[in-house]
This record gives structure tokens, sequence and C-alpha cells, in this order.
DNA sequence: TTCAGGTTACGAAATTATTCGTAAAACGAT
DNA sequence: ATCGTTTTACGAATAATTTCGTAACCTGAA
């Protein structure tokens, strides 16, 4: 009847996911490799360990899916992007914002750079919505 | 030179500010109260000391202060509601949306019900946005 | 005054999330 | 074949968060 219904990821599965939607398949040495280098010079680095652990992790949890090769298992994404990011969304706007969608919209506007075509595209979003009534 | 930077409430914490922004001030039972009617009959309830022991930590964090009256203490958010939904909402904006506000707007207003008079308001503050250059 | 019920303090258990140590296996170069 | 390097598996330590048990203390009513 309906699809099945994932838990949110943690956020250093978060932050494993976000890597493979960028570039897709990876190997863990990938992944470790680009978190590393997100992070600053400052922040302390993540162990290759415990990013293949993550990765076992999510793989038991059905959030990514493993091809084994030759030497190395490479790792896709199951998850959707914007799935994940709406199911995300929602818990934040609810805890944070009251599930004040407006309020969110406005505050990430407002504290925020954001340039003239990304508000010409929330301008054609909004009209959109404003026709369908 | 700067003013004091306070660590982000943990979720249990944030649903304690929530309370106090909405009413202040409040007991701890106003407060137990209010969070358990919030959550849904299906949802287990939160214990009458779990959300002391909370009140207690945030005292200690300097997230509320209180007063101590004749026979209870009745608490206050120090914490400003928008410089801490503020703050939340850029790392929840780094991490699932890779710090683009407008993808961020563009899920939000996608995936919600937002009535005619608040897209109106953001349309305002979009044309108030593209005035300022 | 005594007791019942409500309040605060606080330690510690329970739960969840993150990190890492260690070992086994696989591979290539010598 | 053996060594050094890289990869995977997995248990367990650590850390962060949440929950609760228990005791001490008040206060008002009987």
């Amino acid at each position: 009847m309906h699809l099945k219904t994932f838990p949110p990821p943690t956020d250093s599965e978060l932050e494993i996911l976000q890597v493979l939607w960028q570039q897709q398949p990876c190997t863990i040495r990938e992944v470790n490799d680009k978190i590393n280098l997100n992070r600053g010079v400052n922040a302390k680095e993540v162990g290759y360990t415990t990013t293949l652990k993550f990765m076992q992790i999510m793989l038991d949890k059905g959030f990514v899916r493993r091809e084994v090769n030759e030497r190395v298992h490479t790792y896709y994404a199951v998850l959707a992007e914007r799935d994940t990011q709406n199911q995300l969304l929602e818990g934040f706007m609810n805890a944070t914002f009251r599930g004040s969608a407006s309020s969110l919209v406005m505050s990430a506007l407002g504290s925020s750079e954001t340039t003239a075509e990304e508000l010409q595209e929330i301008k054609k979003l909004i009209a959109q919505l404003e026709n369908k009534r």
C-alpha cells in the first residue's frame, strides 16, 4: 500500500549521504577523504574506520546499497536527496518554528545571502502556488 | 567585546523553551503539562522529574533563569526565540541543504500549507531584499 | 502535630550516537 | 612465498542525551 518509511538519518549519516548525493558511487576511502576536506583544518579528522562503520550501519538500515568489486566496495545512496531533505525539514520546522513554514522561510531569507536569481525562482514558485486556488 | 555565545539547545531543551516562549514565567508543573498535551495521545508521557532535570540543566547552562517564590520556582527563558531559531537554522541549513537558503526555502514552501497572507508577507520581504541593492 | 501530596535536588541508569582498536583478508611488489 | 599496505568486519569504548528513582523538604488540611 505505501512505500517503506525510513527513520531519519543521524547527523553523521547525513554527512555521508551528502557526499554520495554529489557523486555516486563512492568507495569508503573517497567518502572519508571528502568529509575531512569539507571540515576545515581546525576540526578534528574523522577516522577511516569510523566512516566505514557508518556505511555499514547505513547498509544495514537500507539507506545505501553497495556493489562488491574486485578489491573494494562501492556505495550508492538509496535514500533520495529530496525526500530526505523534506523529512528532516518537517521535523526541524515543527521543533524549531512550531510548524510555521512562513516564519522559517522569513528567517532563512532574512539571515542569509541570496542571489537575485534565487529570489526570482522563489517568486516564481510563490506565483505558482497562488495560482493553484 | 562580544556577547556570550551559547551552545545550541538540545531537542528536549528546545521543547521546553518553546513552552516558555509562549508563556512566561512557568512553573515546572506547567511546562510538563503543556509538553504532554502537545505530544499526542499515542506518544509516551514525559515524567515530571525529567522535565525538572532539564530545567535544572538549562539553569546551569544559563538558558533560563528562575525566581524562587514561596512554594515553587518560576522560570523564564534567557535565550531569545529569534536568536535561537536562527542559530539552529544555520546549522540545519548547512547540514541538510549544504548551506543553500534558496533550496531550503523552496522545499519549505513546496511541501507545506501556506496561507495567502503568509505568501503576501514573504513576497513583501523579498521585495525589500531586492530593493537593498 | 501528623500526614498526604506536591516540590526540588541529585545521582545514576538507560538510551542513542559516535569513535576507534584490532584482527582477518586481499592484493601487489619484491 | 613473504612483506607492507589497504580494505573490511566487528566488538567495544566513549560521549551525548534522556529518563527516572529516591530522598529531603514544604505546606496545608485534618
